[in-house]
DNA sequence: TTCCTTCGTCGAAGCGCTTCGACAGGCGTC
DNA sequence: GACGCCTGTCGAAGCGCTTCGACGAAGGAA
């Protein structure tokens, strides 16, 4: 293994010199950083990870705490997980895995080993369990999703608020006076996600300002079939369908079309999901943007920050982008 | 931060006792041993990773670099991924996610500046240019799939030629004569996948023992329809389906029903996928399963086996597995 | 009894890096 | 010209842990 040692003897300075040459903590002579550099591309010198993180007090690794329950988009995750990881690596950090079922076990020992600098935690519910530990600990953390209170956190997310507000405007200003919502399965609200149950709020306020009469249905995957007749039986009137659950959109909006409703001509759908999902449906959906990849690089771009010590905001939330498709269509009068 | 030395003047031993202590590898009294672990747990103590990794020269973290590219089935990976770090923690290891753009550099990377002691490799392919590296790198590895030659490496995957075989024997027991596999994407293919190439030559050579008639169509994601009355039109004698390609498998079964088809009655179809998967699809689908858990587990035990020194073989298979559903049945004579 | 082991523990020497304080030399200022 | 002040470099002191060699005590073999 070639060291610094080696380096420095190559180069013809001290270890030291090489150390300030590499993060420029100091002023080094243009002349002796070259001597440097070229003495590192030589041996081909890589420092060690472990003595770095002993001496400096930094890692340079970042863990992600992705979710595996049941209810959530896998390969959105998986999005979330790579851009993370992207990113983190633009900083040069590297990115530990933790899996949710060490809880928060797995937090504190990466914290108190000092393994990791930082922490990203998905899948936040609104009163989780593991935000006083959050808090207290004294590494710095970015939370996907809101709990109840963000005080002394740092989240970020889409604004699924107006994300359901932005579909129900959308079918609002295209003349629809009767919208359903088709939300996640039961036990995401029951887990009480904060993302699940904003876009309810979201959905509710907007369709009551806007005068209009609005249902709310929370379903499982494979209920697409039963939620679209359930639909149809219990409103008559229905003409707009706002879908925020992944799995569902395809078999729903077959559904629809199987049961003899033509979309967008008899039903507008509007979805709030990953751009890709929308439009790789058969008819391609109008939709608020699930921006997996933006919230990844975010989530690290605030926590580069906090670890320099920079104050960022308690709450980032993105701003719905809705992208109109084929799926939409002004209401034709019965 | 508590350190060794704290343990140590508490429980009034030496530090180097309270090491042994720990790792095991000097005899330590049981009383001093009861002493020290007091001494911890009052202290809550927990060794420090980089000072652990500088000195006794194992970072106890694994790499796993997983794929991005199109054609993978995502929920697959993260299964995977679950699998090995849920494994790996029972070893007392965490494990740093690496995205296969960074490449050969970041398997160098982490390599070189001792960031982990040990790589599992993802959705190898045939051909693929990490293969001489690993060689020599002097780091462990295993890589998920079968490169040509695996000599020099350990690897491990799903026996897929014995998959593809095992659909085609148990459609040929049920009296099928013409059969066909609907496989990956074409770029699933082109880019020399093992686990693609095997699954057709089990297929075929299966198929040729059998003295059936085989045909193999590699499918887009969104071209059930597609292939599905392609089949019909070019290969009206066909009672038997084998799916290799995930997202395919409920369109396809749903796209062979619109057109007249019943399942199993006019048509079996087996598949090789998640259990989980064909257990949703809407005709429960008789399967072989893909063990992403199995193989995940199985990938770290190699690595902990290699890192204590001990061999390994170079290649472990592991047997297909399969489970007899709704979607299968005898062929009724036309 | 003597000698050789084994057991249980300690002290010290590193692992490879960062960082602090020091200092030499060159510059501008009054 | 004396002074202070940057600029650029060095040496040394750790960072917190593991491990090696040493050593006293206890036990067994001769």
């Amino acid at each position: 293994m070639v060291k610094i040692t080696d380096v420095a003897r190559r180069a013809g300075v001290s270890p030291s010199t090489v150390s300030y040459a590499l993060s420029g903590k100091r002023p080094i002579s243009e002349e002796t950083r070259q001597r440097v550099e070229d003495a590192i591309r030589e041996l081909g010198y890589r420092p060690h990870a472990g003595a770095r993180a002993l001496a400096g007090r930094r890692s340079n690794v970042l863990a992600l705490v992705v979710p595996l329950r049941s209810g959530i988009h896998v390969p959105t995750v998986m999005q979330f997980a790579v851009s993370v990881v992207t990113t983190a690596r633009r900083y040069d950090h590297d990115v530990l895995l933790l899996t949710q079922d060490e809880g928060e076990h797995g937090l504190t020992r990466v914290a108190d080993t000092a393994l990791v600098d930082a922490l990203i935690v998905m899948d936040v519910q609104l009163d989780d369990p593991r935000l006083p530990l959050l808090r207290t600990l004294d590494l710095p953390s970015v939370l996907i999703g809101f709990p109840v209170s963000s005080e002394g956190l740092t989240c970020v997310d889409l604004d699924f608020r107006a994300a359901g507000e932005a579909c129900v405007e959308h079918l609002a200003r295209l003349g629809h006076r009767v919208v359903a919502l088709v939300g996640s399965p039961p036990e995401v609200y029951v887990r009480q996600t904060a993302f699940a149950q904003s876009v309810v709020q979201g959905f509710t306020a907007a369709a009551d300002r806007c005068g209009m009469s609005s249902t709310v249905h929370p379903c499982e995957p494979d209920a697409a079939r039963e939620v679209a007749e359930q639909l149809l039986r219990e409103q008559p009137a229905l003409t707009g369908v706002v879908v925020h659950n992944e799995p569902l959109l395809q078999p729903l909006v077959d559904a629809f079309e199987q049961l003899g409703l033509r979309v967008p001509a008899d039903l507008s759908v509007t979805a709030i999901c990953p751009d890709e999902l929308a439009e790789s449906v058969r008819v391609p959906i109008t939709s608020v943007a699930l921006p997996s990849a933006e919230v990844g690089a975010r989530a690290v771009e605030l926590l580069m920050k906090k670890l320099d010590g920079t104050a960022v905001p308690e709450s980032t939330l993105l701003p719905p982008r809705m992208t109109e498709r084929a799926s939409t269509g002004r209401r034709t009068v019965a």
